[in-house]
DNA sequence: ACTCTACATGCGAAAGCTTCTCATTATACT
DNA sequence: AGTATAATGAGAAGCTTTCGCATGTAGAGT
């Protein structure tokens, strides 16, 4: 039930935020940015506002619900937060994304802030590139 | 000489070009976001508008001269390309930016390309801490 | 040096994304 | 159910970046 979730982030259930949690939970591995959230409950005759989307989106994000990454150009897109962190290598062309993650960079991107003398609190890794669908 | 540079790059050599390069090369490991760069010029006495900053920026950025960074948290930032590639750390409470080179990650990311079918173009690291001088 | 043309510039306007303001409405606790 | 508090929708505003256009200038040829 995803009720649960938002009541406990602190915040009143409300019909915005549940429509927006489970489109994030139905969208599969998508990543969808504010604006397409915001269409899409057009579309279904939700009278919902953009600026509530964005709230909500920002709300979650500090709730630890949602993960928004800034991909090179532009918007900003969230995915559901679902435990294992990973990073992100996306077609540049067509836009698809995967998702990978790797314990050898993990490792050494510690071991770099440490050895920089700094306390890591995040990093962000994005790979760009042609995918095989787009590169024949 | 600068001026050099910016010929090469198929560029007509004026003003406001040779200034932001200048600029840029005397910056250190600074890292200037346009707004930086163009207040700086008109400190200078310099009547260069926002907009070519922004245009003469993205040439060379197209030429290779600098690189663009978008760090979290809004605008773009610019520095020299200066050869070889590196990553950076930055620190959330001060702004102040270390720069590195991992050769481990550099070999696992190219791995991971080629592993989800990826032509590799481009990709960004950034690791975001709280440095020494910020943690006391 | 002088001329000419294509390219650069400055300015203001505009675009695109995101946040703010505020009056109205809904949630959840008593 | 009644009430305090938080959430919403709509539009305005903010910020960074780009565009359009009239004016100005670099640089190749003469």
């Amino acid at each position: 039930m995803e009720s649960k979730d938002i009541r406990e982030a602190g915040l009143k259930v409300t019909l915005p935020r549940l429509k927006i949690l489970d489109m994030l939970e139905k969208s599969g591995n998508k990543h969808l940015s504010a604006e397409d959230m915001y269409k899409a409950l057009l579309d279904d005759g939700e009278e919902i506002g953009l600026a509530t989307v964005y709230r909500v989106l920002t709300q979650f994000e500090s709730a630890g619900l949602v993960n928004r990454h800034h991909f090179e150009g532009g918007n900003s897109v969230f995915e559901l937060n679902q435990g294992e962190h990973h990073d992100h290598i996306m077609c540049v062309k067509c836009g698809r994304v995967d998702e990978f993650y790797d314990e050898v960079i993990e490792r050494h991107q510690r071991a770099i802030a440490i050895e920089k003398g700094y306390e890591m609190t995040d990093h962000s890794l994005y790979i760009y590139g042609v995918c095989s669908a787009c590169s024949k």
